[in-house]
DNA sequence: ATGGGCATGTAAGTAGTTACATGATTTA
DNA sequence: TAAATCATGTAACTACTTACATGCCCAT
């Protein structure tokens, strides 16, 4: 059943920040570390049956009937930092687009500008939303909010390499057109 | 068992560059996908012998007692063309580095220093990497090549990325530990 | 002849997703 | 009062890793 140290480093996490329930534990970690970070209910909910019972988080009185908030105790908040204290562990890498662009010959040059393209604009969505909320971030006080900034400066800068990059890599898929039917090329170029 | 559609897409596509033994595709695919795609052998072998059974591989003479190469069929190739056409689906992020920053505050300020340089030192090696290969790659007039060319390009945009962003992320962690204990800060500067 | 690299495969376990079942509370 | 949303949890499944067992072939 699981219930790794990685999932477990992330509840505690946001049981950190302010005692909540399991549900909004999930929006918290959606909204907040949506990207770069991601756990399902059917992680979450494990590890905190996992984290009462061994006494790293208790669950507080109910706000409502069936529903309960966990909140860390002394004990949680020290696993948490020894967690914390560990080496990361790199995630195995896996894109989708770039396996697609490997074998980008057999796939069409077309589909790989599509690719491109696509990429390109939920780059520059993306940069959007994090130049948003970094805005927000600096006029935060809140202790957290230095912290909390660098990740969103991560994105960010991840988003301006994607963007970069997109153009780049449409620059070459132009020359590759251009080498086998330049007609085409001058045709999309006037488009 | 399992033997994913995106496993089987990268172990046709290996194949279809060239035929190769189920090590050497292993091989090839740490070393040519290593920085954006990762397969252990207990994800290969299983895949192979999935593909196998379907007439999309086959097992060709053995180049030695115990060993088969394994060729693309044109049922493998045709497969392989619908996979790579269909909607890349997105890896669940997860950045270990990025979620110990998030709740830094827990970890303290050097130990987020610590990780931020250690960020940066595996992007400088990356971007040499990266740029390397480019060179090679941009003198190959292979048919793959151009396409080989935009994942590489997208390792050199992302560790530039990463490098710029550890840069200024550290200015961060200094701004805070000026606004805490001015004297630290001008003993580190001047170390 | 033996140690290291090539080669194949399996078993056991961990991690993670998805869909489902259930019910309370709020709001339109 | 019906629909949406909040809330908890489980079961079945898919994906993936790691360690192990086995043996061939080449170079020293």
């Amino acid at each position: 059943m699981a219930t790794s140290d990685q999932t477990q480093m992330a509840v505690l996490g946001g049981l950190s920040i302010a005692p909540m329930t399991g549900y909004a534990l999930r929006e918290q970690i959606r909204d907040a570390l949506g990207h770069f970070w991601a756990e399902s209910f059917g992680q979450i909910y494990p590890a905190l049956a996992a984290l009462e019972h061994d006494g790293m988080i208790e669950r507080q009185s109910a706000l409502r009937a069936g529903s309960s908030t966990f909140a860390i105790t002394p004990q949680g908040s020290a696993r948490l930092r020894d967690l914390l204290a560990e080496a990361p562990q790199a995630a195995k890498p896996r894109n989708g687009v770039l396996l697609r662009l490997f074998f980008g010959r057999q796939l069409g040059e077309e589909a790989c500008r599509r690719l491109v393209e696509d990429t390109r604009a939920t780059a520059e969505a993306e940069l959007a939303a994090m130049r948003r909320i970094r805005e927000e971030l600096q006029t935060d006080t809140a202790p957290d909010a230095p912290y909390i900034l660098l990740t969103v400066l991560a994105g960010e800068h991840a988003a301006r390499a994607s963007l970069a990059w997109a153009d780049e890599a449409l620059g070459v898929l132009d020359g590759l057109a251009t080498a086998a039917s330049p007609a085409a090329t001058v045709a999309r170029e006037h488009s």
